[in-house]
DNA sequence: TCCCAGGTAGATC
DNA sequence: GATCTACATGGG
């Protein structure tokens, strides 16, 4: 892969196992736009980043290379070999390949860790449209302007001290329903110094239990937040897309979620994560056409 | 009208 | 311990 900066822009050439697409349609990350084929905004560390993508060479507009160095690269996971992953992943289980190759494109986002945290509270029990469409509600309402492109204004996620002023009813007029108390403890836990750095120094087990003793983060939405926005590669957030995928290619039957996670951590290991994608993304493309 | 959505907490057995 | 259900809101 090649850098240059070029008109304000950072151009990547001769990218590999990149699809601007499959990165935000896979189901990690609500705070994007598409606004085109292969041409996508999404928001992240009080930015908005226009990215496009023709063949193997991807645009990242208005940007210059030391915020690349500072945010983006980190951001879009580019110092990772995703060729050796997947490779590691299909020579290890056969059975993953048609997955892998179907959504090959995929880079697990490292996005931050408080917007994670919300997110994936908002997100229980909820269809991926409706998440995105509240956390860009609560973000144009208590965020901050994080750029303007082709004339619409972005806003990035609240702040943790912006968090802590929304209340309750506030956010259940943001249509979270049940899930605003929940939102309400998780932004005091971060009130109360529950940092990335604090947590990324954890095992992934004290890492996971930290984080469940907010209220309303059970299992799935903790490996989410680990594995979205701690850097926990091993996290396999089972849902019920992930259930319903596993069953059909490995179990071949109704299989508690637990059993799914010990047979993710004896076969994925430290990739279990990356495997997670694959499949979620693939089940979701694929198993909605066969219903 | 009924069922489901990137689930979880609390009750009940 | 392992299951059952209520929980807001929106879409098919």
């Amino acid at each position: 892969m090649y850098i240059e900066e070029k008109h304000g822009n950072i151009i990547l050439s001769e990218v590999e196992d990149f699809n601007v697409e499959q990165i935000f349609e896979c189901g990690q990350c609500f705070h994007f736009q598409k606004l085109d084929d292969m041409d996508y905004v999404t928001v992240a560390y009080g930015k908005a980043l226009r990215i496009t993508q023709s063949l193997d060479k991807v645009t990242l507009h208005n940007t210059d290379i030391n915020e690349y160095n500072e945010i983006w690269r980190k951001y879009l996971d580019i110092d990772t070999d995703y060729g050796a992953i997947k490779k590691w992943l299909v020579q290890r289980d056969e059975r993953l390949k048609e997955a892998i190759d179907t959504t090959y494109g995929i880079r697990i986002l490292r996005q931050e860790f408080h917007e994670m945290l919300m997110s994936f509270i908002i997100s229980q029990n909820k269809q991926i449209p409706h998440i995105k469409q509240i956390v860009s509600a609560i973000s144009e309402k208590f965020g901050k302007e994080a750029g303007e492109i082709n004339g619409r204004k972005y806003y990035s996620f609240p702040e943790v001290e912006a968090l802590n002023k929304i209340t309750e009813e506030e956010y259940r007029t943001l249509k979270t329903g049940f899930r605003a108390p929940y939102l309400v403890s998780a932004s005091q836990a971060l009130e109360l110094g529950m940092t990335a750095k604090v947590l990324e120094i954890m095992s992934y087990e004290e890492a996971k239990a930290e984080l469940m003793k907010i209220k309303g983060v059970g299992d799935k939405v903790a490996n989410c937040v680990l594995l979205f926005g701690l850097g926990y590669r091993n996290a396999f957030p089972v849902d019920v897309w992930v259930k319903r995928i596993m069953e059909q290619v490995y179990f071949h039957e109704d299989t508690p979620k637990e059993k799914i996670m010990a047979f993710a951590e004896e076969n994925f290991g430290d990739y279990g994560g990356y495997a997670q994608q694959y499949l979620f993304y693939y089940a979701r493309s694929f198993l909605n056409k066969v219903r």
